[in-house]
DNA sequence: CCATTGTTGATAATGATTATCAGTTGAGAT
DNA sequence: ATCTCAACTGATAATCATTATCAACAATGG
């Protein structure tokens, strides 16, 4: 489900804020990548950003979308997931959730669990780790590649 | 911790079996690339098989590591991994563990924990999901990438 | 409004992955 | 052991994603 408008205000304000904090620039190419990963209930990858942005904002460059959307995503404002694909997908929602990964195609999708939600996080400092969220990916078949038959893959 | 001897053996041996049942032939650079992932304890990339294999089979093409890889996490010998980054990354571990993801490096690091895994996968036929199995990934940052400073990602 | 500093857009460079195709090889049948 | 055929391999080109470079530009603080 995407982002309420009160929410993506917010997101909005929170960037100038860490901007400000930063001190960098809130650029208008910034806060524009930043509407349009709001603006989507999936996991875009980054042409796919660079085309809605380009809709609204014609003379955008890819690399200025590569480079954005990988500093909103340090910023924490929009988070960057982890999935198989050979691409770098990005997402909306910065609170804890879930995916359904699909290991033929490589799609995403949202789930929201309580009980995995309140996981227990395993003590990771003999690692040297600094653990700041998780995320649980159930991987499997999507419904699509599932209707595809057992395995087409072989070509 | 690198996968046993013995253990080795069987996943080799099974991927015999699978490609007698596929009825797809069991080349001697499948073998090979199997046995480069089972003898390492990360998850390597495909460039980094690639130049493990070249020195035991200099003449191996690296479209040849790319298909197979491919093919190999499809037959089920060893995994994909999901993480943040833009390469393809394998595993020679297909039984259940989790991982910890560092979003500066996007390293990776095998963690066992009991509680992770006997988690309750929710249902997700509503989804029309098949999972077949899953991760906790723990995000954060690496013991490194801690040392180089609050946040060198800046440049 | 000015100065500073980091950003942007354009482009080139690099790197990963996939497609193509002629020649080769594995596996089962003879 | 040889044959046959389907599938694979290596080489190469094509494609796609990402990063580097750099002159022109723009956001922020005085």
């Amino acid at each position: 489900m995407k982002i309420g408008a009160r929410e993506s205000q917010d997101r909005l304000e929170q960037l100038e804020e860490l901007c400000r904090e930063a001190g960098i620039p809130c650029t208008i190419q910034r806060r524009a990548l930043l509407e349009a990963v709001l603006d989507r209930d999936d996991h875009p990858t980054v042409n796919q950003v660079f085309e809605a942005v380009r809709l609204r904002n014609p003379r955008i460059s890819r690399a200025t979308v590569h480079r954005n959307l990988e500093t909103l995503s340090e910023m924490g404002v929009i988070t960057k997931t982890c999935h198989p694909g050979g691409v770098a997908r990005y997402d909306a929602r910065v609170d804890i959730h879930h995916h359904l990964v699909c290991l033929r195609c490589n799609s995403i999708v949202d789930i929201d669990d309580e009980d995995l939600n309140s996981l227990t996080i395993p003590d990771t400092s003999a690692f040297g780790f600094e653990v700041s969220d998780f995320r649980v990916q159930l991987r499997g078949v999507c419904r699509e590649c599932r209707k595809k038959g057992p395995n087409t893959n072989r070509n």
